[in-house]
DNA sequence: CTAGGGTTAG
């Protein structure tokens, strides 16, 4: 029966004719190769032929029929993008289906335990809980974890703030006999120094040292900006002379770090002068370095430095841009206001804020996975808890992913939106919000959609700061709208927003959600959920 | 795969 459908299928999708090669092992590979691509992916879906897939596994187990690497390949890849499409039901059987293959005595070879992709894929969709429990159940079950699995699971603790896991996997990997190498220690030390646990770091460092585990550039990077964040900015600067007078172990990230700092306490002559020293030493001086700078004068009220600037780096033509840039906007900035003074018009904010709860999963979401069927006994379970996962199959997501800011490259594209993102700091850190909104309109109206959360967000704290609730409401719809993620600090200003709008309920609802979904909190809201115990 | 700027925080 199952053979009929499934050839039909087949030959339908492919245009092939089955001949020899299973049928199953065929369909699954145009199925899964169809679902990868992003056309395709929509008609397979919408056909539904997506849900035969986990069917298509069982009976390739009922009949015996072995995966070969192609497929196995292809079911890697499919796990991988299902779940970070939140398709746990197949991602589930594509991984047990894989959990079987690799037990199956090398005759199908994959490169990297199933195990560790399935945990991996869950960290980086946010779901760092989730895969915690997960990698437990797969220990239980015998399967053992290698050096990867310690080190996908130690990062995605160090970057979820969870410290405390993530040193307990770490001696846990240590007691098994795996040896941590330098960039497992740079992410300890620097989950530990953002989680301003600085006794904790420098006996981390004093470890990694006796254990001959050699420390190299990052690891002192992290370490100066961890001292300079954590209140020891004299220790940083001795480590930083100490290092540049041995000449090794400082780069244009070094210079960049102290240089910033130097800003943070207004010592714009030391910046300066620093910056020199960098060129002299042949590091260039990137956008980062001088939005450190530009903001800097800003606050000291030097803003004529800028022009020094000039003189100072020669280094290709980054000031010179920068500064035209400058010039540019401040002339569109003179033209006439076309909006009036709230700017409300001009976000204008859609439904009430009830429905934030919606962007945050609703109540009918939670009902309707506690009525889920029971759970079915799957014969390849290696993890329980991933099967209750996946049947969860619509349970709300994690709010935000891993993924930390994007990183600043020296990508010409972005030159606009990160010059945008530091003037956008510089006008509201003076309190004018008109001007930030007319630099933000005319980006709007350049068409910009690109914009980084870092933009929505400044915008939405100011209106939320002023009270003006709508116009904040009206940035965060047009921030779905350009389909760009909300991030921790999002979450942070919408909390805020509600309380102060006097709406604590809906605030502390968004907060429940937070720690319930098995995202992971940001060091403020742990700091502030501290606060809220010790009130009580 | 690990580090630096601009947003959230009594």
């Amino acid at each position: 029966m199952r053979h009929g459908r499934v050839t039909t299928v087949s030959a339908a999708i492919s245009g092939v004719s089955p001949a020899t090669k299973s049928p199953y092992t065929q369909l699954c590979n145009v199925l899964l190769v169809a679902s990868l691509s992003k056309t395709l992916s929509q008609s397979v879906c919408r056909t539904g032929l997506i849900g035969e897939v986990p069917d298509l596994l069982i009976s390739m187990k009922e009949d015996g029929v072995n995966l070969d690497q192609t497929t196995s390949k292809v079911l890697l890849d499919s796990l991988i993008s299902s779940v970070k499409r939140n398709e746990l039901r197949l991602a589930l059987s594509i991984f047990f289906k894989l959990l079987e293959a690799s037990d199956n005595n090398g005759e199908v070879s994959v490169s990297y335990l199933p195990g560790n992709v399935a945990v991996n894929e869950l960290l980086v969709v946010g779901r760092v809980k989730d895969a915690l429990i997960v990698w437990d159940e797969l220990k239980v079950s015998g399967h053992e974890p290698d050096n990867s699995t310690y080190r996908i699971l130690i990062q995605g603790c160090c970057k979820s703030y969870r410290m405390d896991d993530a040193m307990r996997i770490f001696g846990e990997m240590q007691y098994n006999g795996f040896v941590p190498d330098t960039i497992l220690y740079n992410s300890l030390l620097d989950g530990t120094l953002k989680a301003r646990k600085i006794v904790e770091a420098c006996q981390m460092f004093e470890k990694m040292v006796q254990e001959g585990v050699r420390a190299s550039c990052w690891t002192y990077n992290i370490l100066i900006d961890g001292l300079f964040r954590n209140e020891r900015a004299e220790a940083g600067f001795t480590l930083f002379c100490d290092l540049k007078k041995k000449g090794q172990f400082v780069d244009a990230i070094t210079f960049s770090i102290v240089v910033l700092q130097l800003c943070r306490e207004g010592k714009l002559e030391g910046a300066v002068k620093l910056v020199e020293e960098m060129e002299t030493r042949g590091f260039s001086v990137d956008l980062v370095t001088i939005s450190s700078l530009l903001i800097g004068f800003h606050k000291q009220g030097r803003w004529d430095w800028k022009e020094k600037l000039m003189k100072h780096v020669r280094e290709g033509n980054l000031v010179p841009n920068v500064l035209r840039w400058n010039a540019g906007v401040e002339a569109s900035l003179k033209r006439p206001q076309s909006k009036d003074k709230d700017y409300t018009p001009m976000f204008p904010s859609k439904g009430s804020f009830l429905d934030i709860m919606s962007m945050v999963g609703s109540e009918e979401d939670e009902a309707r996975t506690e009525e889920v069927t029971p759970i079915e006994v799957d014969p390849w379970s290696s993890s329980p808890y991933m099967g209750q996962l996946a049947d969860q199959s619509n349970r709300p997501k994690p709010l935000f992913a891993l993924a930390r800011g994007q990183r600043v490259e020296a990508k010409p594209e972005s030159f606009d939106v990160d010059m945008m993102n530091t003037f956008l700091s510089i006008y509201l850190s003076k309190g004018d919000l008109s001007l930030a909104c007319k630099l933000f309109e005319i980006f709007n109206e350049m068409g910009v959609t690109d914009l980084t959360s870092y933009t929505y967000n400044s915008m939405m704290s100011s209106f939320v700061k002023k009270g003006y609730f709508q116009t904040a409401r009206g940035v965060l719809d047009q921030m779905g709208e350009n389909f760009c993620e909300a991030d921790i600090a999002t979450y942070n200003i919408i909390i805020q927003g509600l309380g102060k709008m006097g709406r604590a309920d809906l605030a502390s609802a968004v907060l429940d959600r937070l720690t319930t979904q098995g995202g992971y909190l940001d060091i403020i809201i742990r700091c502030e959920l501290q606060h809220d115990d010790r009130s009580e």
